[in-house]
DNA sequence: ATGCATCGCGCG
DNA sequence: AAAGCGCGCGATGCAT
């Protein structure tokens, strides 16, 4: 296969520019133009090419991208380009921004110009300043050529980042960024405007009888803390106060779990009632802007789906693009509107299949706790057995809310979540514990689940260490690979979680680590390193399932611990037993793990839960 | 005007 | 000894 490394440079403006708008709104803009693009194949020197549209696209078309690799600095922007300007689709795509994110972090610049100094394999030049608000035609024949050489310079120091860094990169990854770009530069899902349109409506209609049954003419009244807790005043009551967690500071408590907040509601003046529901109901303009983005989007074509590879310090994948397709709402008043605005193409259905626990089966796995282990592997409820085990009673005899304190600490308390913690998390829920209970629970589990307290101890062990720049292993034999001078833990894909300059501090309750991130140090111990590093594992195995699904079907999104593809309508059947296959499956590092799934078939996203 | 920190909230 | 965690977006409020 050849590899063909591409850079597009393209018109833009003071207010036509990728800085102003999202890249799919940018190349799908009536004015996109291409002022030239550089082509390199393999380790040959690259040629510039500049003309209209449509000789552009003749030139293109002569290179063999149905048998290459397509290679660029981003390739989520070039591969678009490529795809829905010139209609090709190469064999594969591959990006060096995204292997320079998975290989020296999230933290670090993943710019062409940052990771060429990195790897010191040239320097990327300035003349693209001089391009703004110029149409190709506006170029002289000077300008143009040494717009030309700055993008070849660009292609080169391309390519041989990825001749670097491919030694190194791991060939799984590699194809999850080929999966990843492909979401977006080849987009198959199709959105129902038709339901976009009817839902905006009905956002704001809720809305407006929101700030109509409190007698608010101005918003700006309520988006305003101090100009809500004026109006709070007016109807005499004292706003209720926090301490910011982030200042120390005192702030106002108006958030939907804030207790005293919430107790507003049921207060017995029906105008406070009324002003605190509509505060609540409207102060989030997310779903409004969303939905509007989903509707201009309709107006364009089909969904390109932009899910970042790597984004998360733990690998996973993120949003993008403006639009997080990552935390559309499912539950609430706003539950799956969205979701069902989004639809297979014609002759196609949706299958979602989601991984049932998979971070607590890593954590039972990973810690060598058997009987968890082997309760998940006999598919046996788990969460009833930790309230049999709390509750001193059979498990055949646990109550609803018992089981539901069972599953609130086997979610939670897994990292370490103290007994106050874990007592404002079940309330959070609407059940009340004491503190007493509360700490009498998180014991139980730390007892019975003592390799689990003891990973924690374990990965506390390791920082302290890897601070010191000394190696100490931690979890099952052979499944991470700690790297104490990369400050690194190596997770099964060959890939690492960083943490920058660690280091440890004496402190007044004892030594502290803390690692670098872009806002400051970030603290991190042993629960925390545990809870990381299964996040981890989980998202390592989610990416190995959605290769051996993406052989078959299209996975056109990653939701974490969900894989959503799209299928042929007479293939359904078959297809959703090799999906619930795939994810039923493990890699061979993780012999052992008990995983499972659950899946969901329909014409829309939303309707397959 | 623009950038940054913070908060709030959606998802996992 | 104890400590749940990971994102992205949009808004406000403040600093530049």
């Amino acid at each position: 296969m050849d590899l063909i490394t591409a850079d597009f440079e393209t018109y833009y403006s003071k207010d036509y520019s990728l800085s102003k708008m999202t890249t799919e709104e940018y190349i799908r803009d009536p004015q996109f133009e291409v002022v030239g693009v550089s082509v390199k194949v393999n380790n040959g020197a690259p040629e510039w090419a500049s003309g209209t549209m449509g000789q552009i696209k003749k030139y293109l078309q002569g290179f063999n991208w149905s048998g290459s690799m397509m290679l660029a600095h981003n390739t989520r922007f070039d591969g678009a380009i490529m795809s829905w300007h010139f209609g090709i689709q190469p064999k594969a795509l591959a990006d060096t921004m995204h292997m320079a994110r998975a290989l020296h972090g999230v933290e670090a610049s993943a710019s062409l110009k940052a990771v060429a100094e990195r790897y010191g394999v040239g320097v990327k030049g300035t003349e693209v300043v001089r391009a703004m608000g110029k149409r190709r035609l506006d170029f002289t024949d000077e300008e143009l050529s040494t717009y030309g050489d700055y993008c070849i310079n660009d292609v080169n120091l391309t390519f041989k980042l990825f001749t670097k860094m491919v030694k190194k990169f791991p060939k799984k990854e590699l194809k999850l960024i080929d999966a990843t770009l492909r979401m977006f530069t080849d987009p198959i899902l199709v959105l129902d405007a038709g339901r976009l349109h009817a839902h905006l409506a009905a956002v704001k209609e809720r809305k407006e009888m929101l700030l109509t049954e409190a007698g608010i003419g101005d918003k700006k009244d309520l988006m305003s803390n101090g100009k809500f807790a004026l109006m709070l005043n007016m109807l005499g009551v004292t706003p209720p106060m926090k301490i910011s967690p982030a200042t120390g500071k005192e702030a106002f408590a108006f958030a939907k779990n804030d207790e005293a907040f919430k107790a507003l509601l049921e207060h017995d003046d029906d105008r406070v009632q009324s002003l605190v529901a509509a505060r609540l109901g409207t102060k989030s303009t997310l779903e409004e802007t969303r939905t509007q983005r989903f509707i201009d989007i309709a107006s364009r074509g089909a969904l390109p789906v932009p899910v970042r590879y790597y984004a998360a310090h733990t690998g996973r994948w993120g949003g993008d693009d403006k639009i997080n397709l990552q935390n559309l709402p499912s539950r609430g008043p706003n539950a799956k509107s969205l979701k069902k605005a989004i639809l297979a193409p014609e002759g196609h259905t949706i299958i979602e299949a989601d991984s049932a626990q998979i971070e607590a089966r890593v954590l039972a796995w990973l810690a060598g706790q058997e009987d968890l282990v082997s309760a998940f592997t006999n598919r046996e409820d788990v969460y009833k057995k930790m309230a049999s085990t709390i509750y001193g009673v059979p498990v055949d005899e646990v109550t609803k809310d018992q089981r539901f304190v069972g599953k609130t600490t086997i979610l939670g308390a897994g990292y370490g979540m103290g007994a106050v913690k874990f007592q404002a998390q079940l309330q959070g829920f609407g059940f009340e514990m004491p503190l007493d209970e509360a700490r009498r629970v998180i014991n139980i589990y730390r007892e019975a689940n003592w390799n689990i307290s003891q990973l924690w101890r374990g990965a506390q062990n390791m920082l302290r260490y890897m601070a010191q720049g000394d190696r100490l292993d931690f979890g099952r034999v052979g499944v991470l690979q700690v790297d104490p001078s990369n400050k690194a833990i190596i997770l099964p894909s060959g890939l690492p979680m960083f943490y920058h300059g660690l280091f440890a501090v004496e402190e007044e309750k004892g030594p502290q680590c803390y690692y670098k991130v872009r806002r400051g140090d970030n603290k991190i111990y042993g629960g925390k390193v545990v809870e990381n590093v299964c996040q981890g594992i989980a998202r390592c195995i989610i990416g190995e399932q959605m290769i051996l699904i993406g052989k078959r079907y299209r996975v056109v999104l990653t939701v974490h611990d969900s894989i959503v593809c799209c299928v042929p309508d007479a293939e359904v059947a078959e297809a959703r037993q090799y999906v619930e296959d795939c994810m039923r499956w493990t890699p061979e590092w993780a012999a052992g793990l008990p995983v499972d799934c659950e899946s969901g078939v329909a014409k829309s996203y939303g309707e397959c839960g």
